[in-house]
DNA sequence: AACGACACCTGGAGGC
DNA sequence: TGCCTCCAGGTGTCGT
């Protein structure tokens, strides 16, 4: 569920509960899957004492570095949050982890689909999961000429390419739709044949979309909240996606929808020309 | 090496 | 009301 903008989100307020917060090594784990199967000891072994320094997000993982040199990182995948309450508070029917903090709140971890996942890593495996990722979209340093080559570089469909956290951090189904859609290019457009214009307009609309969605707290659709239980109300600002049927805010033309790389995916049939 | 298909899960929505 | 199928903010793995 959560892309760029609600993992930011999340991450924040998270950050802000719990930065200065010290673990106390405690782990109850109803869905051990969830922390990768290690047992809730070891993991709480790990998590001792450890004091959260702060809080930082990398692509679509939460990221929280701890005192003790280790990092607790965390990836939403579609229906994760968090949630920082009081140890005595009911735990909810969907929490899948929940660790304790020496004063008294617990950091719980509450995901229906069960597919969040939640580590512990080392300074090398942090820089791992850093190396396996694309830049982040607000990286100085992706360019509109290093996004015209990475554009240059494959012959998949452009939606897919979005949707490539290796070639680019964060950007998901919907962020992916949206961009296109204000760019007008066919989300099954060979990611060759973008023209560098095309791809400087399409970084821009992508860190629009994204910066406009970040001031608006993400999107809900039904799942996602922060981790103060808040919704986003980017939804409200959808232009395509999950617009299957009305009319384009451009040309009146329905909004279709199709399927690519096994995604739902939203455009406009007049204003983006399919690929010939 | 790169790409597509499928697996992993639960539950809400809509059709009959 | 109940059952059944489809669908969902993602990505790891496997086969081609």
């Amino acid at each position: 569920m959560p892309e760029l903008p609600e993992v930011e989100q999340a991450a924040r307020t998270l950050g802000a509960q719990i930065s200065g917060a010290t673990f106390d090594g405690t782990v109850r784990v109803s869905w051990s899957r969830t922390i990768h199967d290690i047992p809730a000891d070891t993991f709480g072994g790990l998590l001792a004492g450890a004091t959260v320094t702060g809080w930082q997000r990398r692509a679509k993982w939460i990221v929280l570095p701890l005192s003790n040199g280790m990092t607790f990182v965390a990836h939403l995948r579609m229906t994760g949050r968090f949630a920082v309450l009081p140890r005595d508070e009911a735990d909810d029917a969907q929490q899948r982890v929940a660790f304790g903090l020496t004063d008294g709140r617990e950091v719980r971890f509450i995901d229906q689909r069960k597919f969040g996942r939640i580590r512990l890593l080392s300074a090398p495996e942090l820089a791992t999961l850093d190396a396996d990722h694309g830049p982040e979209p607000f990286d100085p340093s992706l360019t509109p000429a290093t996004w015209h080559a990475t554009l240059q570089s494959t012959s998949r469909v452009i939606k897919t390419v979005l949707l490539d956290q290796s070639r680019i951090a964060g950007i998901g189904n919907i962020y992916a739709d949206e961009s296109l859609y204000r760019v007008s290019v066919h989300p099954l457009k060979p990611a060759n044949t973008l023209s560098k214009k095309k791809a400087t307009e399409l970084l821009a609309a992508i860190r629009a979309v994204l910066r406009q969605a970040i001031e608006n707290g993400g999107s809900t659709l039904r799942d996602y909240r922060d981790s103060y239980g808040a919704k986003g109300t980017q939804q409200d600002n959808f232009q395509a996606y999950g617009r299957t049927g009305q009319p384009c805010g451009r040309c009146g033309t329905a909004i279709e929808k199709i399927t690519v790389g096994q995604r739902g995916t939203h455009f406009c049939p007049y204003c983006q020309k399919a690929p010939r």
